[in-house]
DNA sequence: AAAAGGAATTGAACGTTGTTTAAAACTTGG
DNA sequence: CCAAGTTTTAAACAACGTTCAATTCCTTTT
């Protein structure tokens, strides 16, 4: 039996979530288990369930350190240099975001491919975590719209984003049928990026103009 | 016991499937069991395993009918009427393909918020019929390019019907932060499909001409 | 008609999962 | 040092996918 002095309640809490998260590194969402965790530090399964309301309640947190990661990542000077243009870093974006899903594939399916209760998602922590996700695009979107369109800039940012992650998605998950050769994802996030902002900076103006 | 001659071999992998597809509807991915399923049609659970090599198996099958009926709506005369034009034709695909994720909620997330083992979804037959789903939306595209970009309008197609995609599953997950009001994936898939063509008129336009 | 052969079906079993709970072990305060 | 309060544990429960030997059934042959 473990002694309840080797660690603090803070402590295993976090020892629980870094073992979470080591497992699921080393194989996917199907490696980690309440028995084969427990065990891996040395605690009954039923130990997890004193720290954590549940398996999905476990998911959502290591969910949320993948949130973190990932916004880390969109967030970083390599893709918000202002010695680049805004398509410039926003392409550096689609390409690090694509990169972080292969290779850190196991937790990027977690968080997007798998399936869990809606009241888990709902709760505020998470989706603001989220939320801060939109923020670099929209920076870097800034400079299309005018002050007034401060509305359809944070759709702007939506969209591009959820498309980006839309192409990054039907890739890894072996849904999106390649064009010929060697025309990938990432070609089409680009492809994406020009036209979109492009298109944006005509809608814009149409519908300020007329 | 189930007499072997209450069902031929053929009846009884349809029925097997039809009931399947009739617990996913009702439950979601979590309804369907071997169990349960079999308990349905009065067999026992090992039977199925004598008609599909294992559950994964099945849902790839309840899938085909899910990509199968995406098709007829995408491919339905509503968003492909030649009276309207092509934007307005592909923002009812927008619309009809979001109703669908919505209204046949339980199909729509097996299909895509469901993890496979990927050498199930390598199957010929199944890419083949999301192969199948670009069709409708390439066409709508065609007035946009010249004869000689064909891979540009096939690329265009992929990158715009992925892009609708991120944007539902986005929403539909609870991942897709609102802007404000009423503002939701629906009027994003319009302002996404209106500046993506505009864009793409005038990306062509420079590629060919410089 | 009976027996034989082949195929489908079955129940039971195995190993796994998440989760609950009473009892045991431990730590701490008085 | 004992009592009170926590934490941990083992065991149990229900469910899952899957396998397999044994049974049952149907067809064919004799």
């Amino acid at each position: 039996m473990a002694r309840r002095s080797d660690h603090s309640r803070e402590e295993l809490q976090t020892l629980i979530l870094d073992t979470a998260w080591t497992l699921v590194g080393q194989g996917g969402t199907e490696t980690l288990s309440a028995r084969k965790l427990a065990s891996k530090i040395g605690y009954a399964a039923g130990t997890i369930y004193n720290h954590f309301d549940s398996m999905d309640d476990l998911i959502l947190r290591v969910n949320g350190r993948t949130l973190d990661e990932l916004f880390a990542v969109l967030n970083s000077p390599a893709c918000n240099d202002p010695a680049h243009s805004p398509v410039q870093n926003m392409k550096k974006m689609a390409a690090l975001y694509m990169e972080f899903a292969k290779t850190r594939a196991p937790y990027w399916l977690m968080l997007f491919n798998t399936a869990l209760p809606p009241e888990r998602t709902e709760i505020t922590w998470y989706q603001e975590k989220i939320d801060l996700l939109f923020a670099p695009l929209e920076t870097q979107l800034t400079s299309f719209f005018t002050a007034g369109q401060e509305k359809r800039k944070k759709m702007a940012a939506r969209i591009l984003w959820s498309s980006i992650h839309g192409l990054c998605f039907l890739e890894e998950t072996d849904k999106l049928p390649l064009v010929s050769g060697k025309i990938g994802a990432l070609d089409m996030a680009n492809y994406l990026i020009e036209s979109f902002v492009s298109g944006v900076v005509i809608v814009n103006k149409l519908k300020s103009g007329g």
